[in-house]
DNA sequence: TATCTAGTTTAAAATCATTCTAAAGAGCCT
DNA sequence: AGGCTCTTTAGAATGATTTTAAACTAGATA
């Protein structure tokens, strides 16, 4: 299977019609390397290969890649969108300072005991942000 | 002590000059009940008492606030800031259908084995948040 | 109490990430 | 190829938040 048809594969699965902007961007952000990106970032890199997509269609393909469970939403701050490549579940270390995400290892934050959701709901998600600081700040 | 000398007293130990706003602003959110504020809740509130406040005073007061430790600052999506009046080491959950925020008591989550923070960094804050659904949806 | 000054407040303008719009383009089924 | 729907596009619009520069005030001092 060429590189191309993986990707094509894989938005098919993910239920999103492969358009050559999408598999251009799956291309570069679902490769298996684990990173954090932003919409800015992410137009970046797209440059670099030598590609253009408008601003729009950065956003609308960052939100269904989301929505489609092949990226995943960070939330540190308000200031801009963060996506993870890794959607894993594991946690995060945030640097206000250098607004610097690092990945938690999965299994180095145990959480025991967690509560019931509330009557008539379930748990979607658990989202841990350890904020840290340099030391001699 | 006058309800406003309270406040008065309670912005000079965070290390904020005690101006009409600030302590009007004070009095609303730092009474000790327990809610979850925006700069637009909070700006209705202050019409609500028959005061005003320009906007950009409320939004520098909410930083202020929330530097200083009076409030908290809780992230659970990019539309607009949330603060919260309860500072105490609390987690929450989070119906974004709705866009609702439910504290979680304080001993409701046990996290076992924080990882330590990375090399010259110390913990400054853990954030939990819940995200949860209906079941029917 | 009058004065001074640094810190605040104000209304309005500016910023900036993100979303929306309406028209042009492209998958994909037959 | 034809056609229908979904996408993309550039640019305009949105909306929360920040910035601006001028007017004001808390608090210290004389």
């Amino acid at each position: 299977m060429t590189p191309k048809a993986h990707f094509v594969e894989k938005l098919r699965l993910a239920g999103l019609r492969p358009t050559r902007q999408r598999v251009a961007i799956a291309a570069l952000l679902l490769d298996g390397r684990h990173r954090h990106v932003t919409a800015d970032s992410l137009t970046e890199e797209i440059t670099t290969a030598g590609l253009h997509v408008s601003g729009g269609t950065v956003y609308n393909t960052l939100n269904q890649f989301t929505e489609a469970g092949l990226l995943r939403r960070v939330m540190v701050h308000n200031d801009y969108s963060l996506f993870d490549t890794n959607t894993d579940h594991h946690h995060h270390f945030y640097e206000a300072e250098n607004d610097q995400l690092v990945d938690i290892p999965h299994d180095d934050v145990i959480l025991a005991q967690l509560p019931a959701a509330p009557d008539g709901h379930e748990i979607k998600a658990v989202d841990v942000v350890i904020h840290i600081q340099s030391k001699d700040s």
